[in-house]
DNA sequence: GAACAGCACGA
DNA sequence: TCGTGC
DNA sequence: GTTC
């Protein structure tokens, strides 16, 4: 693909704006074949070096979200520091060397710091305010330079920068979508629509008439001609040189962009001063940038050569490997030296629920993802079985006669009207359903097993009939079996009908012949229960009740143990002996939350509002022993054990108060319940909302539960990556568990003290006893089975969930080399093949320095196209997070000027690839030239030797959700998760936009799209939902 | 027993 | 519509 | 799994 064809992609989409009648799928469909050519010219990206400095706190170890050290971040945690505009410096030399300084400064100017006359009310930041929330480590320096073509003229820096903007408008920009809602009138939400865009409603309040807008069109770019000149030009010549900041400060003050004087702001700022509250009325505080004292690493501006230093620094960033790895990340079984062996107690009398059958392994995602679709179940189920069916045509190809095992089964049937009878008709009067595992195609094993139940007088179920089906025979796990059925659930399959393994077949097979006739039911029912697939349904089709529960017990206990053993991946074994298991789970880690708020979180001093009960008076004696030495002397014996939650959980609620001077009051009423409660109305309960209360990062001592949240987080992910969505909620719960146990300041004494923990239920503070009683989870299955394995192993790739990763499993696949072969005839979506060609470098976090480097490199380049945008990375590192998983790029322009940023996007994303910064795209806005618009691909630090492909997001929005889509962007997801939630049960949606006024019904759905209400600031949003303000660095639950 | 956030993009 | 991801 |  070295003739990338960007041009040709989006004169696609001008052409649209052109004519607008064009039919959607029409247009997807050439938008598809566009995307081929995004791929850029390789021979682009040669000849330079990169050196990146990082500096010594640097060291990685993270735990959630782990963040740069507070001295850092110390400006964040206060609210109405103003700006410490240290502006870029943006210098064209002749040398044309560009010295740039943290983007800090250059989100400074790109807002309108200079903006005195605010014609439009509240729409522009004072001057002395910024969006953003920088947080520290501006120290990131970066030299690029040229190993070659050193000489860049002036002219073909300004050919190449100016060619752009300048271009002459050689089309207007499209129509324009329908009304304003500039005035917080209705604001719809994107819906689809056969024709129309996604985004139907119109965002900005001004117009960039058609007439104008410089950036709405492509001007003789679409051509290849124009275009590739210029992009040319850019990879090939440009000399960009990073500057260390002492340097780069030199040039501050005469910094000139384009031709336009760029307002520079002081830059000596003294932290007082950044700490002081805002002054101006209409600034939003959500736009302050707390300053964080710029660290004054040395920087090594290296140009030429790369020294041996530079090689060193280039190994760390391509080396770096963050403790935290993404959610996505697996660690394999096997080799995992973090794992602990627990103690499988099978002696235990302890009885064992469903949740016990757990896979021990490798672990997909941890963050919850948003709820499988699946309203009711049984049209869910109807959906899966359409599915499966539907699958089933698709399938089987090579082999012989490749077939589905539906297909094989029901050729069975046919063939065999006239059975050839020889042995005995064992099992005449039955219907069978039998699943191998795979439904994509019928193996040998899986024939014959068939073969052999038609020619016994079974009745071969080609498809699951619930009603007909006397027995379900599977060789596989509960997950593909379920799928294989059509079925959420075990529970889902009918209380009379066995599951059971070939086993119980064999058996009759083997001895059947000799049972006498009226004994035989009854026999089946006894190995039923022997050869019970799955514990949880041992007794499941037992109508004689001539069972001793005795038996039923044995039954079940080792009906488990076979569970645990070798749940294997084929039926190439029809005696399934059970073979012990390695059982490891696998810690994570130590997890030594180095948290760097510890100083901001010093208790009060006087911990009032303590309930003057007896009780909380005598326990909080005891209470501050625990919070000293984090040992609490209450046995178990202590009467009050009980009462401790609650009132620590006042304690951690004040303490966090206390911890930012600027913090609201939180009064009572701001108790009110995480859970249901959809009505506007429901005032009261005793759990709060996550959002309101900060989590209590406490430095040192934070949980001395961490054995428990190892175990517990296994639990989770293990849940997570299982089928079926009552285990995503699950996962979910336990998220929400082990999270409470974090916070929770003391050891865990008892069942109690356990369960009085917001998300810890019954059962999980009976697994929490366990574990410290017997120092593991004797209720653990290890099934670290192939099947889960494999799917986390898919299920690492981006762009694959579990339905896909067991969809794989089941094809046969069990390594990505598989994949990479069509193994099993897998197809892999666009998407996903990139998501599996880099499956490591996107499962890696970066440093935090990584993401602003390419960051810096990307404003610019942004800043090119139109000085007054508005570009800030969000997401974990405005948090502050040592390192990021991804970069996500916040793209907005202010409206002031009569102008937007409408068509920026694409045209970034074009210079981006062109600068070989964006390397890969995953996903392209549906419609480039709306103000609002999502990116999502690759990049990396160009013309670096090694350099990981980094994930990239691009969220452009309209000016005036700028506060929605900084506290949507600025996440973390569950502290989203807990605002909108709070917000839907105050009768308000809060999505990316902002927050609507809503009606809903009973269950809670929307009955419109509801009234805007908040949108420009994120103070706004905070202040109506009364959540406490809190910096980015705060939010983080979870 | 229902809810556990709400939405964008690809197929 | 479903799956996946933010 | 947990909450209401
Ligand atoms: O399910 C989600 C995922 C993300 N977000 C928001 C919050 C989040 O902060 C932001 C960016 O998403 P991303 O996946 O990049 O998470 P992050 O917080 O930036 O962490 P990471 O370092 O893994 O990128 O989008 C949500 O609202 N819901
Ligand atoms: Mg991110």
């Amino acid at each position: 693909m070295a003739d990338f064809d960007y041009a040709a992609y989006y004169q696609e989409f001008d052409s649209r704006m052109a004519a607008p009648d064009e039919p959607m799928d029409e247009f997807l469909k050439r938008k598809a074949e566009h995307r081929q050519s995004f791929t850029k010219d390789p021979s682009l990206a040669e000849g330079w070096s990169f050196v990146s400095s990082y500096t010594t706190h640097e060291a990685i170890h993270a735990v959630n979200d782990s963040k740069v050290p507070s001295e850092k971040l110390s400006a964040m945690d206060s609210l109405g520091s103003s700006l410490d505009p240290e502006e870029i410096s943006v210098r064209k030399s002749p040398e044309l060397s560009l010295s740039v300084l943290p983007p800090r400064n250059v989100a400074d100017q790109s807002i309108p710091v200079q903006a005195p006359d605010n014609q439009l009310g509240g729409n522009t930041p004072p001057p002395g305010s910024s969006f953003v929330d920088h947080s520290a480590q501006e120290h990131a320096a970066v030299t690029i330079s040229p190993q070659r073509s050193p000489s860049f003229t002036r002219d073909e820096i300004e050919s190449f920068t100016l060619g752009i903007i300048d271009a002459p408008l050689s089309k207007k920009s499209g129509k324009r979508k329908t009304t304003d809602d500039a005035d917080g009138a209705m604001a719809l939400p994107r819906k689809r629509h056969a024709h129309n865009t996604r985004n139907p409603q119109n965002q900005d309040t001004v117009d960039t008439s058609a007439t104008r807008s410089p950036i709405s069109s492509f001007p003789d770019i679409k051509g290849k001609r124009g275009q590739k000149e210029d992009l040319m030009l850019v990879t090939k010549e440009p000399q960009l040189q990073f500057l260390p900041l002492d340097e780069a400060k030199l040039t501050r003050a005469t910094t000139k962009h384009k031709g336009r004087r760029i307002a520079a702001q002081h830059s000596m700022k003294s932290e007082k001063d950044k700490l002081e509250p805002p002054t101006s009325p209409i600034e939003d505080p959500s736009l302050v940038l707390p300053d964080a004292s710029p660290k004054k690493s040395k920087a090594l501006a290296v140009v030429g050569q790369p020294s041996e230093l530079q090689m060193e620094l280039q190994e760390r960033i391509s080396k770096h490997t963050s403790s935290k790895p993404r959610d996505k990340v697996l660690k394999l079984g096997k080799g995992d030296s973090s794992s602990k062996p627990l103690r499988t107690d099978a002696n235990s009398s302890i009885a064992i629920d469903e949740s016990d059958i757990i896979h021990v392994s490798s672990s997909p995602s941890s963050r919850a993802t948003s709820p499988e679709r699946a309203k009711a179940g049984s049209s869910k189920r109807v959906i899966q079985s359409t599915k499966s069916h539907r699958q089933v045509k698709g399938k089987g190809k090579e082999k012989p006669k490749p077939m589905t095992p539906a297909e094989f089964a029901r050729s069975l049937t046919i063939a065999n009207t006239n059975p050839k009878e020889s042995k005995k008709r064992v099992l005449e009067g039955l219907s069978i359903f039998y699943s191998g595992g795979d439904m994509n195609y019928a193996s040998k094993v899986t024939r014959k097993k068939m073969e052999l139940v038609v020619s016994s007088g079974g009745n071969l179920m080609a498809t699951f009939d619930p009603v007909t089906t006397t027995h379900i025979v599977t060789d596989t796990s509960q997950e593909l079996t379920l799928r294989a059925l059509g079925l959420k659930r075990l529970k889902q399959i009918p209380e009379n009908i066995p599951t059971v393994t070939w086993k119980w077949v064999a058996v009759i097979l083997s001895h059947g012949a000799q049972w006498p006739e009226e004994e035989i039911e009854g026999k089946r029912e006894k190995l039923a229960i022997q050869h019970a697939a799955f514990p949880d349904r041992v007794d499941a089709g037992i109508k004689t009740q001539k069972i001793t529960s005795m038996e039923t017990l044995q039954a079940r206990k080792k009906a488990r143990l076979q569970n645990a053993a070798n749940r294997s991946t084929n039926n190439d074994d029809n005696l399934p002996g059970p073979s012990a298991h390695p059982g490891s789970t696998s810690s994570a880690g130590n997890v030594e939350s180095s948290r760097p708020f510890g100083p901001l979180l010093s208790p009060p001093t006087s911990p009032a509002n303590l309930p003057k009960t007896t009780a909380a008076t005598s326990s909080k004696v005891t209470l501050d022993a625990q919070l000293d030495d984090h040992r609490s002397e209450g046995s178990s014996q202590d009467p009050l054990a009980e009462y401790y939650p609650a009132v620590r959980a006042q304690l951690e609620r004040k303490e966090s108060g206390w911890s930012t001077s600027a913090e609201l009051d939180v009064d009572e009423s701001d108790i009110e319940s995480e859970q249901g409660a959809p009505r506007a109305s429901r005032s009261l309960q005793r759990q709060g909302w996550a959002c309101d209360n900060k989590e209590s990062t406490r430095t040192k001592s934070c949980p001395n539960q961490d054995i428990i949240d190892k175990v517990l987080t296994e639990l989770m992910k293990l849940h997570e990556a299982k089928v079926g969505q009552e285990d995503h909620w699950r996962a979910f719960s336990y998220r929400k568990a082990i999270g409470a146990l974090k916070q929770y300041p003391s050891r865990i004494q008892s069942f109690t003290e356990a369960k009085g923990l917001t998300g810890v239920g019954e059962k999980t503070a009976r697994k929490i006893m366990e574990i410290l009683q017997t120092g593991g989870l004797r209720r653990i299955k290890y099934e670290d089975t192939a099947e889960v394995k494999a799917a986390s192993l898919f299920r690492g790739i981006y762009g694959v969930g579990k339905t896909v990763a067991y969809q794989w499993y089941a094809a046969g696949c069990r390594t990505l080399d598989d994949l990479r072969e069509g193994k099993g005839g897998v197809k892999l979506s666009h998407v996903q093949k990139i998501g599996l060609q880099f499956y490591n470098d996107i499962n890696d976090r970066m440093p935090r320095e990584e993401a602003k480097a390419i960051f810096e490199l990307i404003k610019l380049i942004a800043l090119e196209l139109d000085s007054k945008l508005f570009i800030e990375i969000m997401g974990s590192y405005r948090r502050g997070s040592k390192d990021c998983g991804d970069i996500d790029v916040l793209i907005t322009r202010p409206t002031d000027d009569g102008h937007t940023h409408k068509g920026v996007l694409p045209k970034l994303l074009r210079d981006l690839h062109a600068a070989g910064i964006l390397t890969e795209d995953l996903a392209l806005p549906e419609d480039p030239h709306d103000l609002e618009s999502t990116y999502r691909g690759l990049c990396h630090l160009p013309h670096v030797p090694g350099s990981k492909r980094r994930r990239i997001d691009f969220l452009s929005v309209p000016w005036k959700y700028r506060g929605g889509a900084l506290l949507y962007y600025t996440g973390n997801d569950f502290f989203n998760r807990s605002m909108r939630l709070k917000a839907k049960s105050m009768g308000y949606s809060l999505n990316q936009r902002g927050l609507y006024k809503v009606c809903r019904d009973s269950r809670g759905e929307k009955f419109d799209d509801g009234l805007l209400v908040a949108s420009e600031t994120e103070r706004e949003i905070f202040d109506i939902l009364n959540v406490p303000w809190q910096t980015p660095s705060e939010r983080i639950r979870g």
